[in-house]
RNA sequence: GGGGGCGUGGUGAAGUCUGGAGUUCACGCCGGCCUGUCAAGCCGGAGGUCGCGGGUUCAAAUCCCGUCGUCCCCGCCA
């Protein structure tokens, strides 16, 4: 491609064009100086060409090639030709070829870099981000840049092919505290009054149901001010999807469809189809988690039947109380006495009372602190519903149900999970329940109070039981993004609200404009929203979702570069209506920090040369 | 709010447990040599308040206390 500075990009060169006159512009990369000559590798978006400059026949294009150094933003101009016979680098896609130049032109120096921009050193975060407009241009953050801007492509393509229409919801919006803190932004014309950041564009996509829109997208920004994690910012994008007269097979195969569709773009992969599935409660007692990473076995084994009649007391009591007694197999771990007593502290640093382990011997028999308190038979019997075998190792945790398949599925995970993510296991994990169940028995909400119960009444009855229309998928483990059916009958909102804890009035006051939509003929409706930063994260083999995106922020919501957030000037609050507490005041008094002074900058304005 | 890891020339690491001169390695930077290299090679050089503050000690990168930053995790994330 040609533009204004170059004729052709650096890494599209090829022996086809020998003998052209190309003007390359980019970056350098290195610099080789050999005395006689000088060897530049010019890097563009496009790749790198290797660029020959021979001082004895061009003078003034030696001169700037001395002065070069890593990073200088330069062009070229020369001929392409072969690179003379044992010269060929087989590394390169440009390597049988060289741009013997007559003349350099530096567009742009650069100054001494921060770190070296190449994939050699795990260079320290903080700096990274500091310096993100170089990090960018290190081998594997562009590749990560490019394969967030394919899946996004990958995505549209798959949605815009199904006749969606992408539709931009406001990010300016009245706040509606419900799960995770808001966002708050102050208004200026209202004073006292705060638009919230968009948890997610939920309500607006399902106006646009009821506006008659039938098949929404969004490539959507979403903010949860949370503590972070690695896969959790601030601010994160989703793909978020809504149909009309949709129900859940609709929204399972159109989401499939587009994750495919990213998939196969970026791993050059076409996944199995219909992805598996399988029900909330399959995985809790099978895996002990929602999102269970199915790449291997290790499965949780009910045990019930087999210490029914049990005279061990730990677990006798358990089950009379309408606990669980399960476990794992661990397989052959070889674990010391030791070792196999930090699985115990690990259990209980997770909320276990404690951990029964048993070792199988070659007999068949077990070695165990509580063998001696279960009969053979009980033994026999605990081997079969293992399936285990000599060496491998059991372990055991009888308590709460909810709390004894949380411990084992976490320590399934960190006994069996696999390492990368070469293998992909798309599940679908659908009838998620109505409410989940606290610690202490206490129910709470499992998803945001428009997803459709199963059964209305039912949700009133039996609340514990009561299943939703809500589905999640998972990759590896990791939670890809959630769905539901939504509600569509203004009744059923009323009468889930009220079962939700949700009064009449606070339902007006805080959702009465939604309320009102949904009354005017709103078309039964389901949804989705896939994580972006995840999906693209675990398809790259990322561990960590800021580096698939291009300005991400640290732990604690800091920006490095722009050293955001900041104080902002007086005159700006008062603007606002907003007065800092005292105690802030004093605390950023005794920091140092000061706010800037209100400047109104423009043309010629001296504060512009003032300082920096 | 809590638990843990890390902080040493521009970058990455070793040194810290067991206190003894800012020591070492690789990369980068500056200067020089070199006409076929390709993350070039060779010679020479510069560069650090060991995050910051306090304490213990004859002596602190090293031990103790505090603090800041960062990363991972728990809580939190309808």
């Amino acid at each position: 491609m040609a533009d204004a500075v170059r004729t052709h990009d650096a890494g599209s060169l090829r022996v086809d064009d020998v003998g052209t006159r190309v003007t390359l512009a980019g970056w350098v990369n290195a610099r080789r100086d050999h005395g006689g000559v000088y060897f530049l590798d010019l890097r563009d978006a496009s790749g790198v060409a290797q660029v020959v400059v021979n001082p004895e026949d061009h003078a003034e294009a030696g001169e700037t090639a001395h002065r070069l150094r890593d990073e200088f933003c330069i062009s070229v101009s020369g001929e392409v030709r072969h690179r003379p016979e044992g010269t060929v680098n087989p590394e390169l896609p440009t390597g049988e070829v060289e741009v013997a130049v007559d003349r350099v032109d530096v567009l742009s120096p650069s100054d001494p870099l921060p770190f070296q921009v190449d994939d050699r050193a795990d260079v320290d975060e903080f700096r990274r981000l500091e310096f993100r407009y170089l990090d960018m241009r290190r081998p594997k953050v562009a590749a990560n840049l490019r394969a967030r801007s394919e899946a996004i492509r990958a995505m549209r393509r798959a949605l815009d092919e199904r006749e969606f229409l992408e539709v931009e919801t406001p990010t300016l919006i009245r706040s509606t505290p419900e799960g995770a803190r808001d966002v708050l932004v102050p208004s200026r014309l209202r004073q006292g009054s705060f638009y919230a950041l968009p948890q997610s564009p939920q309500l607006f996509k399902q106006l646009l149901m009821i506006g008659g829109v039938e098949r929404y997208y969004q490539i959507a920004r979403c903010y949860r001010d949370e503590d972070f994690r690695a896969d959790r910012q601030l601010e994160f994008t989703q793909l978020d999807v809504e149909g009309a007269f949709w129900g859940q097979e609709d929204v399972l195969d159109t989401i499939e469809e587009a994750v495919a569709a990213t998939v196969a773009e970026l791993r050059h992969l076409d996944l199995d189809r219909p992805f598996a599935r399988m029900t909330y409660a399959e995985a809790m007692a099978r895996y002990g988690t929602d999102k269970p990473d199915v790449r291997f076995g290790m499965e949780l084994v009910d045990l019930g039947g087999v210490f029914a009649e049990t005279g061990f007391k730990a677990f006798a009591g358990v089950l009379e109380s309408g606990g669980l007694v399960a476990g794992i197999d661990a397989g052959d771990l070889g674990l010391s006495r030791s070792g196999l007593d930090g699985l115990v502290s690990r259990a209980q640093e997770l909320g276990a009372k404690g951990l029964v382990w048993m070792v199988v011997e070659d007999d068949g028999s077990l070695r165990s602190p509580v063998a001696k308190f279960l009969s053979d038979d009980e033994q026999a019997a605990l081997v079969e519903a293992f399936g285990a075998t000599a060496g491998d190792t059991l372990l055991i945790v009888a308590d709460a149900a909810p709390l004894a398949r949380r411990v084992l599925g976490e320590l399934r995970l960190e006994l069996g999970r696999p390492e990368g993510h070469d293998e992909l296991a798309f599940l679908w994990v659908v009838d998620f329940p109505v409410f989940e169940v606290g610690p202490d028995g206490q129910l709470f909400p499992a998803h945001h109070p428009f997803t459709a119960p199963v059964d209305v009444d039912e949700m009133a009855s039996s609340p514990e039981t009561a299943v939703s229309k809500a589905y999640d998928l998972v990759l590896n483990g990791s939670e890809l993004g959630s769905g539901s059916v939504r509600i569509h009958d203004p009744g059923t909102q009323q009468r889930v609200f009220e079962i939700l804890g949700i009064g009449a009035e606070e339902a007006e006051s805080r959702f009465g404009w939604f309320l009102r939509a949904l009354r005017y003929g709103t078309p039964p409706h389901a949804g989705f929203a896939v994580g972006i930063d995840r999906l693209v994260s675990i398809l790259r083999d990322e561990p960590n979702i800021r580096e698939v995106i291009p300005f991400p922020k640290t732990q604690s919501g800091l920006d490095p570069m722009t050293r955001s957030p900041a104080l902002v000037a007086d005159e700006q609050l008062r603007e606002l209506g907003i007065d800092l507490r005292p105690e802030v005041r004093e605390r950023l008094d005794e920091e140092g920090a000061s706010a800037p002074e209100h400047t109104e900058l423009g043309i010629g304005d001296a504060e512009l040369d003032a300082d920096e």
